[in-house]
DNA sequence: AATGAATGAGCCTTCATTCAT
DNA sequence: TATGAATGAAGGCTCATTCAT
């Protein structure tokens, strides 16, 4: 009896933890999204309803929280691209569209992230491999897309798989960037995917 | 002869003052390609040979110091991607090949400030009017050349010249964060203009 | 048991954030003894054995602590007059006596609070509802005492109240200044109470 | 000739300069009232039309241009109570209205100097016995007027010649910093004598 | 494990002073 | 002697981190 209530309050505990620390990278991602790498732990403890102490019960340090957020991120857009490619993985034109429009949303939901994927600041946050490996998986995605739409013959046969790729996803940022202001999410992303398709088709009369 | 002499040294001090503000942007341009926006005003005052309180007598704090920084690198890339374009007006093909490469040479150059570009901490050090201007001149300079090439019948006449134009400038960043560690300068600015020149083309046997 | 746990840790901790308060308060008047709106943020924390970052989370800024330095002193002072006079309320004439002494007292504690009362660059530091507030009790503290040594038959009847506690009050400050180097306090506040006396009860051979 | 020029030349120049250490105390003044100790160098050489550098050439430092600014103003202060003295030579009761007149303005043309003759900062920009000095002198004119009175029959015998002067002296400041609000400088000195002259008389049917 | 007041290193900024012209 | 740009020491304030509860 005794031990079943300890482990009761044991496992009640371990969730309790693993709640804090779910909730700790929500509030530091959300604090993230708006101030990027000045995010502040005092700031992150407030929006997840903690005190400072706490986070550092889950996160050695400011250092260890931003690579966990990073991280956090990063695979929760390589979700969103890849349920997008897969739930049309029948027609490649349309799964290309979806995944520009998951790939424009993403880009405005975490901005700031992509902002500082490329800020040097961030080499220390990031073991090397680490970053590798989310580019290698982000070019896995494009690459697969690429090649199903060329053996069903929608795209050319000619394009340099690597370098396709890195058009497509370059695309999303600069979209956001340059042209942010001016297309609502819908308008921006059918304009695009459209471009795209039309030079991936390769045949100007398809 | 005394307002001449008044002159020559007023002259004098105004070249140094300017002189002194030319080594300052220096300083913190190269501060800002390793710091970012973690720019530190005595980095930069050590970098550029002069005290701290030098930096103030040009720019009234650090968040003017940025601006200045960010504005000084933008108009150089632009330079640069012009310099690119009209030194092979004549042929539209080897021009976006000298695009493409000055675009991934800058973005070496100024990694940080593009990262830095999208910061949402940048927000407050640029003034929206000229981040937008700065936009609207990066577009036009692809939208020339695009243009060019569409008259001189290289490239195929029913692009969208505002989204290619945002794909191409796109590929500068991708590439980099995505290739940059595999490829040399050349080797990958070469393919990805080769990518892009058979996608603008068009037909795939042209 | 659980609240009434949480209340003692609360109430402790208040009892100890409210302890800090006042040593900093404490170590602030005695730095503001010597320096003046000289005032500096480490010396008050080293008086009062705390770290900087402690005086910032008891006021805001420098200027709230010298605001609060005023106000602390401000407050002693009134009290320890009106003490002085209401410790013998039943003698006016002994009343003047404690009542110069204490302000005699008052300002060699306090010389540069008051010192600093008419600096120009208080004025930001206090609201000026807040000085008019102070500046008013004083009076009425003498009022009052002049009026009951005039019912009393003691203070000659036609006195201007207002200008006889202007009078009262000045001296204080010009006793301490212009004879604070030649008397001791106590030899220095009899004779000056005796002449005000003499002055205030009129006739020559009382 | 020759050197006639060049003496015209020399005594221009040491015209000029004594012309400019005016202009500069006249600026400082006018920048210490305003600011009180928190005078700055450059805010004066800008008042007075003069470069920094050139402050330097006629004060070591700020702390002697600080100590020559007091000891200017406390020299015109001194001037214009005893020329109000002795314009009245004749009639001791109009001789103290001018002198409380003069005294009040003196307040407020130099407010912050009064306050910070006694500020502790102070106390190392003034060797003490220039202070001490100036203190004795203020005295002199005050008790002069009192002896004349005495020995005219219109103030009362009795008074301790001192502490008479030091009541009369604080009242300048005190009326200033109580009363200044209220009333116009007419007013207040006014009443301010009155009730000075009736507590000096000493009898009431006087 | 959670808390949050306390801590102090570190950064931005000011301003008296210097010195080359 | 006049100038004012350059200098850097000094001080206010922030914020990651600790630790007693």
């Amino acid at each position: 009896m005794e031990s079943t209530k300890e482990q009761a309050k044991a496992s009640m505990k371990r969730a309790d933890a693993q709640n804090n620390r779910t909730r700790i990278l929500e509030a530091a991602r959300s604090v993230f999204a708006e101030r990027g790498l000045d995010l502040e732990m005092n700031e992150v403890a407030t929006q997840a309803h903690l005190g400072v102490g706490t986070l550092y019960g889950h996160f050695a340090n400011r250092e260890d929280l931003l690579r966990a957020v990073v991280q956090y991120a990063s695979e929760d857009v390589l979700a969103q691209l890849r349920a997008a490619v897969t739930s049309h993985a029948d027609d490649p034109r349309i799964a290309l569209q979806a995944l520009v429009f998951a790939g424009i949303q993403a880009q405005r939901r975490y901005r700031p992230l992509f902002a500082v994927l490329r800020d040097p600041r961030l080499a220390k946050f990031r073991d090397p491999s680490y970053g590798q490996h989310t580019r290698v998986q982000f070019l896995e995605i494009l690459k697969d897309l690429l090649t199903h739409g060329i053996q069903a013959g929608i795209f050319r046969p000619d394009l340099d798989l690597d370098m396709a790729a890195v058009i497509i996803i370059g695309t999303f940022s600069s979209a956001t960037d340059l042209m942010g202001a001016c297309s609502s999410l819908d308008e921006l992303s059918q304009r695009l995917s459209r471009s795209l398709l039309t030079m991936l088709a390769g045949n100007s009369e398809s």
